[in-house]
DNA sequence: TAGATTGTTAATCGATTAACAATC
DNA sequence: TAGATTGTTAATCGATTAACAATC
Protein backbone atom coordinates (compact mmCIF):
# COMPACT_ATOMS: atom_id res chain seq x y z
CA UNK A 1 0.00 0.00 0.00
CA UNK A 2 1.69 3.78 -0.60
CA UNK A 3 0.68 5.76 1.54
CA UNK A 4 -0.74 9.15 1.33
CA UNK A 5 1.63 11.22 3.70
CA UNK A 6 1.68 14.97 2.53
CA UNK A 7 4.38 16.65 4.87
CA UNK A 8 3.31 19.16 7.35
CA UNK A 9 5.39 21.78 5.89
CA UNK A 10 2.77 21.74 2.85
CA UNK A 11 -0.13 21.86 4.84
CA UNK A 12 1.98 24.58 6.38
CA UNK A 13 1.53 27.18 3.51
CA UNK A 14 -2.23 25.81 2.12
CA UNK A 15 -3.66 28.57 4.22
CA UNK A 16 -1.55 31.14 3.29
CA UNK A 17 -2.84 30.18 -0.02
CA UNK A 18 -6.30 29.79 0.47
CA UNK A 19 -6.07 33.48 2.47
CA UNK A 20 -4.56 35.03 -0.93
CA UNK A 21 -6.87 33.36 -2.92
CA UNK A 22 -10.01 34.77 -0.63
CA UNK A 23 -8.36 38.14 -0.99
CA UNK A 24 -8.72 37.91 -4.34
CA UNK A 25 -12.26 36.94 -4.61
CA UNK A 26 -12.81 40.20 -2.70
CA UNK A 27 -11.00 42.32 -5.38
CA UNK A 28 -13.57 40.25 -7.77
CA UNK A 29 -11.02 38.39 -9.71
CA UNK A 30 -11.98 35.11 -11.14
CA UNK A 31 -8.37 33.51 -12.17
CA UNK A 32 -5.32 33.41 -11.30
CA UNK A 33 -1.59 31.80 -11.47
CA UNK A 34 0.57 29.66 -9.67
CA UNK A 35 2.93 32.97 -10.32
CA UNK A 36 0.54 35.52 -9.19
CA UNK A 37 0.11 33.50 -5.82
CA UNK A 38 3.36 33.25 -5.25
CA UNK A 39 4.30 36.86 -5.86
CA UNK A 40 1.69 37.73 -3.28
CA UNK A 41 3.65 35.71 -0.73
CA UNK A 42 6.64 35.86 -1.56
CA UNK A 43 6.93 31.76 -2.69
CA UNK A 44 7.86 30.15 -5.84
CA UNK A 45 5.43 29.58 -8.11
CA UNK A 46 6.77 25.79 -8.81
CA UNK A 47 6.48 25.25 -5.22
CA UNK A 48 2.98 26.31 -5.76
CA UNK A 49 1.83 23.84 -8.39
CA UNK A 50 3.84 21.23 -6.68
CA UNK A 51 2.32 21.64 -2.92
CA UNK A 52 -1.49 21.67 -5.11
CA UNK A 53 -0.27 18.36 -7.13
CA UNK A 54 -0.44 16.40 -3.96
CA UNK A 55 -3.89 16.99 -3.76
CA UNK A 56 -5.08 16.70 -7.74
CA UNK A 57 -5.31 18.82 -10.69
CA UNK A 58 -7.34 22.40 -9.91
CA UNK A 59 -5.34 24.16 -12.96
CA UNK A 60 -6.01 24.58 -16.47
CA UNK A 61 -2.61 24.82 -18.66
CA UNK A 62 -2.58 28.59 -20.52
CA UNK A 63 -4.99 30.00 -18.05
CA UNK A 64 -4.35 28.47 -14.83
CA UNK A 65 -6.69 28.28 -11.64
CA UNK A 66 -10.06 29.39 -11.31
CA UNK A 67 -10.29 31.63 -8.04
CA UNK A 68 -13.67 30.05 -6.38
CA UNK A 69 -12.87 26.24 -7.26
CA UNK A 70 -9.58 26.56 -6.00
CA UNK A 71 -10.55 27.91 -2.74
CA UNK A 72 -13.76 25.19 -2.77
CA UNK A 73 -11.18 22.33 -3.25
CA UNK A 74 -8.62 24.09 -0.26
CA UNK A 75 -11.75 24.93 2.21
CA UNK A 76 -12.63 20.76 1.62
CA UNK A 77 -8.46 20.11 2.41
CA UNK A 78 -8.42 21.84 4.89
CA UNK A 79 -11.66 20.77 6.13
CA UNK A 80 -13.09 24.40 6.67
CA UNK A 81 -15.81 23.64 4.45
CA UNK A 82 -17.73 23.55 7.61
CA UNK A 83 -17.45 25.96 10.60
CA UNK A 84 -15.76 24.88 13.38
CA UNK A 85 -16.55 25.76 17.17
CA UNK A 86 -14.14 26.78 19.52
CA UNK A 87 -13.85 27.45 22.97
CA UNK A 88 -12.04 30.56 24.57
CA UNK A 89 -10.44 29.93 27.89
CA UNK A 90 -9.05 32.85 29.70
CA UNK A 91 -11.71 36.00 29.87
CA UNK A 92 -9.19 38.83 30.43
CA UNK A 93 -7.75 41.34 27.38
CA UNK A 94 -6.13 38.20 24.98
CA UNK A 95 -9.47 36.04 25.41
CA UNK A 96 -11.90 39.28 25.22
CA UNK A 97 -10.19 40.74 21.92
CA UNK A 98 -10.26 36.89 20.65
CA UNK A 99 -13.91 36.43 21.53
CA UNK A 100 -14.70 39.41 19.40
CA UNK A 101 -12.56 38.98 17.10
CA UNK A 102 -14.17 39.46 13.71
CA UNK A 103 -11.28 37.85 11.50
CA UNK A 104 -12.87 34.29 12.10
CA UNK A 105 -16.29 34.75 9.96
CA UNK A 106 -16.09 32.64 6.48
CA UNK A 107 -13.22 31.43 7.47
CA UNK A 108 -14.04 28.06 9.08
CA UNK A 109 -14.40 29.17 12.88
CA UNK A 110 -16.46 30.82 15.34
CA UNK A 111 -16.38 31.09 19.37
CA UNK A 112 -18.93 28.90 21.17
CA UNK A 113 -17.79 29.79 24.55
CA UNK A 114 -15.70 31.88 26.77
CA UNK A 115 -14.36 30.30 30.20
CA UNK A 116 -12.63 32.35 33.17
CA UNK A 117 -11.83 31.03 37.02
CA UNK A 118 -12.72 34.73 38.24
CA UNK A 119 -16.05 35.02 40.33
CA UNK A 120 -15.92 38.72 39.11
CA UNK A 121 -16.16 37.68 35.30
CA UNK A 122 -17.93 34.79 35.36
CA UNK A 123 -21.52 35.84 34.33
CA UNK A 124 -20.36 38.79 33.23
CA UNK A 125 -20.81 40.00 29.10
CA UNK A 126 -17.94 39.93 26.49
CA UNK A 127 -19.23 40.55 23.31
CA UNK A 128 -21.97 38.28 21.96
CA UNK A 129 -21.02 35.60 24.76
CA UNK A 130 -21.60 35.46 28.89
CA UNK A 131 -18.24 34.29 30.47
CA UNK A 132 -18.93 30.62 32.30
CA UNK A 133 -17.30 28.83 35.06
CA UNK A 134 -14.20 26.98 34.24
CA UNK A 135 -15.20 24.37 36.47
CA UNK A 136 -17.83 23.45 33.86
CA UNK A 137 -15.52 23.57 30.90
CA UNK A 138 -15.63 19.63 31.25
CA UNK A 139 -18.87 18.81 31.13
CA UNK A 140 -19.76 21.70 28.57
CA UNK A 141 -17.23 21.19 25.68
CA UNK A 142 -18.41 17.38 25.82
CA UNK A 143 -21.84 18.48 25.70
CA UNK A 144 -21.31 20.67 23.07
CA UNK A 145 -18.66 18.26 21.18
CA UNK A 146 -16.37 20.99 20.92
CA UNK A 147 -12.52 20.18 19.57
CA UNK A 148 -10.91 22.95 19.21
CA UNK A 149 -10.08 25.74 22.12
CA UNK A 150 -7.73 28.39 22.36
CA UNK A 151 -5.83 29.58 25.72
CA UNK A 152 -5.95 32.88 27.18
CA UNK A 153 -4.92 32.58 30.25
CA UNK A 154 -1.53 33.37 32.35
CA UNK A 155 1.54 31.11 31.61
CA UNK A 156 1.64 29.73 34.68
CA UNK A 157 -1.72 28.23 34.60
CA UNK A 158 -1.45 27.29 30.72
CA UNK A 159 -0.11 23.49 31.73
CA UNK A 160 -2.95 23.00 33.95
CA UNK A 161 -5.55 24.46 31.96
CA UNK A 162 -4.54 22.27 28.73
CA UNK A 163 -4.43 19.26 30.96
CA UNK A 164 -8.14 19.90 31.53
CA UNK A 165 -9.23 20.88 27.92
CA UNK A 166 -7.75 17.36 27.06
CA UNK A 167 -9.77 15.41 29.85
CA UNK A 168 -12.30 17.24 28.17
CA UNK A 169 -12.27 15.87 24.54
CA UNK A 170 -9.94 18.95 22.92
CA UNK A 171 -7.90 18.04 19.97
CA UNK A 172 -6.41 21.21 18.80
CA UNK A 173 -5.34 23.70 21.42
CA UNK A 174 -4.09 27.12 20.22
CA UNK A 175 -1.87 28.56 23.21
CA UNK A 176 -1.81 32.31 23.79
CA UNK A 177 0.58 31.60 26.53
CA UNK A 178 4.13 32.35 26.14
CA UNK A 179 5.02 28.49 26.73
CA UNK A 180 5.41 25.43 25.70
CA UNK A 181 3.06 22.68 27.06
CA UNK A 182 2.64 18.78 26.64
CA UNK A 183 0.26 16.97 25.07
CA UNK A 184 -0.79 13.65 23.93
CA UNK A 185 0.16 12.86 20.14
CA UNK A 186 -3.20 12.89 19.13
CA UNK A 187 -3.80 16.64 20.12
CA UNK A 188 -2.47 19.42 17.87
CA UNK A 189 -0.69 22.65 19.05
CA UNK A 190 -0.16 25.69 17.69
CA UNK A 191 1.11 29.16 19.92
CA UNK A 192 0.84 32.50 19.47
CA UNK A 193 3.59 34.57 21.17
CA UNK A 194 4.31 37.85 19.57
CA UNK A 195 7.84 38.23 21.31
CA UNK A 196 8.89 35.29 19.44
CA UNK A 197 8.14 36.74 15.94
CA UNK A 198 10.07 39.97 17.45
CA UNK A 199 12.69 38.27 18.42
CA UNK A 200 12.98 36.72 14.67
CA UNK A 201 13.30 40.09 13.56
CA UNK A 202 15.07 42.39 16.08
CA UNK A 203 18.29 39.54 15.18
CA UNK A 204 18.05 41.21 11.95
CA UNK A 205 18.39 44.69 13.04
CA UNK A 206 21.33 46.79 13.20
CA UNK A 207 22.03 48.52 16.52
CA UNK B 1 36.11 35.94 2.43
CA UNK B 2 34.09 33.20 4.20
CA UNK B 3 30.35 34.47 4.90
CA UNK B 4 29.19 33.82 8.39
CA UNK B 5 25.62 33.35 7.05
CA UNK B 6 23.22 31.78 9.59
CA UNK B 7 19.86 30.15 8.28
CA UNK B 8 16.52 32.09 8.77
CA UNK B 9 15.52 29.15 10.27
CA UNK B 10 17.46 28.39 12.55
CA UNK B 11 16.99 31.87 14.01
CA UNK B 12 13.40 31.24 14.21
CA UNK B 13 14.58 28.73 16.95
CA UNK B 14 16.50 30.67 18.93
CA UNK B 15 13.74 32.50 20.53
CA UNK B 16 12.28 29.58 21.54
CA UNK B 17 15.57 28.29 23.22
CA UNK B 18 15.46 31.57 24.86
CA UNK B 19 11.66 31.27 26.37
CA UNK B 20 12.49 27.74 27.52
CA UNK B 21 15.81 29.09 29.54
CA UNK B 22 13.83 31.95 30.62
CA UNK B 23 10.99 29.41 32.34
CA UNK B 24 13.77 27.26 33.28
CA UNK B 25 15.53 30.27 35.29
CA UNK B 26 11.77 30.94 36.61
CA UNK B 27 12.15 27.29 38.35
CA UNK B 28 15.39 28.29 40.61
CA UNK B 29 17.21 26.06 38.11
CA UNK B 30 21.15 26.44 37.19
CA UNK B 31 22.10 23.77 34.43
CA UNK B 32 20.40 22.21 31.97
CA UNK B 33 21.25 20.10 28.65
CA UNK B 34 20.69 19.82 25.12
CA UNK B 35 18.83 16.87 25.51
CA UNK B 36 16.59 18.56 28.23
CA UNK B 37 15.69 22.02 25.94
CA UNK B 38 14.87 19.56 23.08
CA UNK B 39 12.51 17.77 25.10
CA UNK B 40 10.55 20.70 26.15
CA UNK B 41 10.37 21.89 22.88
CA UNK B 42 9.83 18.85 20.93
CA UNK B 43 13.44 19.22 19.30
CA UNK B 44 16.41 17.04 18.73
CA UNK B 45 19.32 17.57 21.06
CA UNK B 46 21.74 17.64 18.20
CA UNK B 47 19.43 20.31 16.21
CA UNK B 48 19.82 22.55 19.03
CA UNK B 49 23.77 21.79 20.05
CA UNK B 50 24.48 22.47 16.38
CA UNK B 51 22.05 25.62 16.08
CA UNK B 52 24.11 27.41 19.11
CA UNK B 53 27.50 26.38 17.19
CA UNK B 54 26.82 28.76 14.76
CA UNK B 55 27.36 31.59 17.48
CA UNK B 56 30.17 29.82 19.85
CA UNK B 57 30.64 27.36 22.33
CA UNK B 58 28.35 28.40 25.53
CA UNK B 59 28.33 24.78 26.97
CA UNK B 60 30.57 21.94 29.25
CA UNK B 61 31.16 17.98 28.29
CA UNK B 62 29.53 16.38 30.99
CA UNK B 63 27.42 18.78 32.42
CA UNK B 64 25.40 21.29 29.75
CA UNK B 65 25.03 24.13 30.06
CA UNK B 66 24.62 27.11 32.52
CA UNK B 67 20.93 28.06 32.08
CA UNK B 68 21.86 31.82 33.35
CA UNK B 69 24.67 32.67 30.56
CA UNK B 70 22.99 30.82 27.48
CA UNK B 71 20.55 33.13 28.39
CA UNK B 72 22.86 35.88 28.52
CA UNK B 73 24.29 34.47 25.20
CA UNK B 74 21.20 34.48 23.36
CA UNK B 75 19.86 37.80 24.83
CA UNK B 76 23.15 39.49 22.88
CA UNK B 77 22.69 37.30 19.84
CA UNK B 78 19.33 38.25 19.18
CA UNK B 79 19.68 41.82 20.24
CA UNK B 80 17.17 41.74 23.24
CA UNK B 81 20.04 42.68 25.61
CA UNK B 82 18.27 46.37 25.28
CA UNK B 83 14.77 46.95 25.14
CA UNK B 84 12.88 48.22 21.98
CA UNK B 85 10.32 50.48 21.97
CA UNK B 86 7.36 49.63 19.94
CA UNK B 87 4.16 51.84 18.69
CA UNK B 88 0.96 50.08 17.87
CA UNK B 89 -1.16 51.16 15.76
CA UNK B 90 -4.51 50.55 15.80
CA UNK B 91 -7.09 51.01 19.43
CA UNK B 92 -8.97 49.03 18.61
CA UNK B 93 -9.93 45.45 20.08
CA UNK B 94 -6.53 43.77 19.50
CA UNK B 95 -4.68 46.43 19.53
CA UNK B 96 -5.51 47.83 23.40
CA UNK B 97 -4.85 43.85 24.34
CA UNK B 98 -1.19 44.62 22.75
CA UNK B 99 -0.70 47.96 24.83
CA UNK B 100 -1.60 46.59 27.87
CA UNK B 101 -0.13 42.88 27.62
CA UNK B 102 1.98 42.09 30.05
CA UNK B 103 4.11 39.71 27.96
CA UNK B 104 7.00 41.98 26.67
CA UNK B 105 8.54 42.95 29.92
CA UNK B 106 12.24 41.05 30.51
CA UNK B 107 11.73 39.74 27.27
CA UNK B 108 13.38 42.56 24.94
CA UNK B 109 9.97 45.10 24.03
CA UNK B 110 8.24 47.15 25.23
CA UNK B 111 5.00 49.53 24.23
CA UNK B 112 5.58 53.09 23.72
CA UNK B 113 2.91 54.75 21.38
CA UNK B 114 -0.65 53.94 20.67
CA UNK B 115 -2.21 55.36 17.48
CA UNK B 116 -5.34 55.62 15.52
CA UNK B 117 -7.35 57.55 13.39
CA UNK B 118 -10.76 57.60 15.16
CA UNK B 119 -11.82 61.31 16.67
CA UNK B 120 -13.34 59.24 19.60
CA UNK B 121 -10.25 57.13 20.48
CA UNK B 122 -7.69 59.70 20.24
CA UNK B 123 -7.15 61.82 23.49
CA UNK B 124 -8.42 58.37 25.34
CA UNK B 125 -7.16 56.33 27.22
CA UNK B 126 -5.41 52.38 26.92
CA UNK B 127 -3.51 51.12 29.59
CA UNK B 128 -1.08 53.50 30.35
CA UNK B 129 -0.88 54.98 26.95
CA UNK B 130 -2.92 58.15 25.61
CA UNK B 131 -4.15 57.13 22.07
CA UNK B 132 -2.34 59.44 19.49
CA UNK B 133 -3.71 60.64 16.06
CA UNK B 134 -2.35 58.75 13.59
CA UNK B 135 -1.60 62.05 11.46
CA UNK B 136 0.88 62.64 13.83
CA UNK B 137 2.59 58.77 13.09
CA UNK B 138 5.83 60.17 10.78
CA UNK B 139 6.43 62.89 13.01
CA UNK B 140 6.03 61.15 16.40
CA UNK B 141 8.32 57.95 15.31
CA UNK B 142 11.12 59.72 13.98
CA UNK B 143 11.20 61.91 16.61
CA UNK B 144 11.22 59.03 19.24
CA UNK B 145 13.37 56.59 17.09
CA UNK B 146 11.06 54.25 16.71
CA UNK B 147 12.21 50.82 14.11
CA UNK B 148 9.71 48.25 15.58
CA UNK B 149 5.41 48.54 14.76
CA UNK B 150 2.71 46.50 15.22
CA UNK B 151 -0.50 46.86 12.65
CA UNK B 152 -3.60 46.31 14.33
CA UNK B 153 -6.30 47.74 11.83
CA UNK B 154 -8.48 46.29 9.97
CA UNK B 155 -7.00 44.12 6.86
CA UNK B 156 -8.35 46.89 4.13
CA UNK B 157 -6.21 49.09 5.82
CA UNK B 158 -3.29 46.83 6.82
CA UNK B 159 -1.21 47.78 3.34
CA UNK B 160 -2.27 51.44 3.43
CA UNK B 161 -0.86 52.05 7.20
CA UNK B 162 2.61 49.49 6.04
CA UNK B 163 3.65 52.01 3.74
CA UNK B 164 3.15 54.82 6.27
CA UNK B 165 5.35 53.35 9.01
CA UNK B 166 7.57 52.39 6.07
CA UNK B 167 8.03 55.76 4.92
CA UNK B 168 8.30 56.88 9.31
CA UNK B 169 11.16 54.39 9.40
CA UNK B 170 10.02 51.73 10.56
CA UNK B 171 12.24 48.57 10.14
CA UNK B 172 10.34 45.71 11.71
CA UNK B 173 6.52 45.21 11.43
CA UNK B 174 4.45 42.55 13.43
CA UNK B 175 1.32 42.43 11.40
CA UNK B 176 -2.17 41.32 13.08
CA UNK B 177 -4.34 42.11 9.99
CA UNK B 178 -5.17 38.70 8.08
CA UNK B 179 -3.57 39.89 4.66
CA UNK B 180 0.04 39.79 3.12
CA UNK B 181 1.18 43.07 3.46
CA UNK B 182 4.43 44.20 0.37
CA UNK B 183 7.89 46.16 2.52
CA UNK B 184 10.86 46.92 0.63
CA UNK B 185 13.74 44.45 1.35
CA UNK B 186 15.40 45.89 4.25
CA UNK B 187 11.88 45.86 6.21
CA UNK B 188 11.44 42.53 8.42
CA UNK B 189 7.32 41.99 8.50
CA UNK B 190 6.04 38.90 10.89
CA UNK B 191 2.59 37.76 10.62
CA UNK B 192 -0.21 36.80 13.34
CA UNK B 193 -3.35 35.27 12.26
CA UNK B 194 -4.90 32.77 13.94
CA UNK B 195 -6.68 31.15 11.58
CA UNK B 196 -3.38 30.04 9.66
CA UNK B 197 -2.32 28.31 12.60
CA UNK B 198 -6.62 26.66 13.38
CA UNK B 199 -6.52 25.76 9.42
CA UNK B 200 -3.14 23.78 10.24
CA UNK B 201 -4.79 22.29 12.76
CA UNK B 202 -8.02 20.95 11.23
CA UNK B 203 -6.57 19.45 8.31
CA UNK B 204 -5.43 16.82 11.04
CA UNK B 205 -8.77 16.32 12.62
CA UNK B 206 -11.17 13.80 11.64
CA UNK B 207 -14.41 15.14 10.53
C1' DT C 1 -2.39 29.34 -34.31
C1' DA C 2 0.83 31.36 -30.75
C1' DG C 3 1.29 32.26 -26.12
C1' DA C 4 0.61 30.96 -21.57
C1' DT C 5 0.63 28.02 -17.79
C1' DT C 6 -0.08 23.64 -15.83
C1' DG C 7 1.60 19.15 -13.54
C1' DT C 8 5.64 16.45 -13.06
C1' DT C 9 10.34 14.82 -13.27
C1' DA C 10 15.03 14.95 -12.14
C1' DA C 11 18.65 17.68 -10.28
C1' DT C 12 20.02 20.64 -6.81
C1' DC C 13 20.19 22.46 -2.65
C1' DG C 14 19.76 22.64 2.29
C1' DA C 15 18.49 20.81 6.81
C1' DT C 16 18.52 17.12 10.13
C1' DT C 17 20.45 13.33 12.44
C1' DA C 18 23.59 9.78 13.99
C1' DA C 19 27.82 9.00 15.74
C1' DC C 20 31.89 9.88 18.24
C1' DA C 21 36.26 11.97 19.85
C1' DA C 22 37.11 15.28 23.25
C1' DT C 23 36.75 16.50 27.83
C1' DC C 24 34.45 18.16 31.99
C1' DT D 1 37.85 7.43 37.71
C1' DA D 2 33.37 6.61 35.22
C1' DG D 3 29.60 8.80 33.38
C1' DA D 4 27.72 12.48 30.99
C1' DT D 5 27.39 15.72 27.48
C1' DT D 6 29.45 18.83 24.38
C1' DG D 7 30.81 20.45 19.51
C1' DT D 8 31.51 18.69 15.01
C1' DT D 9 31.74 15.68 11.05
C1' DA D 10 29.82 12.93 7.57
C1' DA D 11 25.78 10.58 6.07
C1' DT D 12 21.07 10.77 5.44
C1' DC D 13 17.02 12.65 4.59
C1' DG D 14 13.79 15.91 2.74
C1' DA D 15 12.46 20.17 0.41
C1' DT D 16 12.99 23.35 -3.38
C1' DT D 17 13.78 24.58 -8.00
C1' DA D 18 14.59 24.38 -12.91
C1' DA D 19 13.04 22.65 -16.94
C1' DC D 20 9.81 20.95 -20.17
C1' DA D 21 6.24 18.12 -22.44
C1' DA D 22 1.43 18.53 -22.50
C1' DT D 23 -2.33 21.22 -23.54
C1' DC D 24 -5.70 24.90 -22.88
Amino acid sequence: MVENFTPDIVIGRLPLYLRSLQQMEKEKRHTTSSQEIGERLGISAAQIRKDLSQFGEFGKQGTGYDINNLIMELRKILKVDRVWDMAVVGAGDIGSAIARYQGFADRGYRVSMVFDVDPEKIGGRIGAFIVEDMDKIEERIKEKGIEIAMIAVPAAKAQEVSDLLVKSGIKALLNYAPISINVPDIVKVQYIDPVIHLQRMTFYLSI
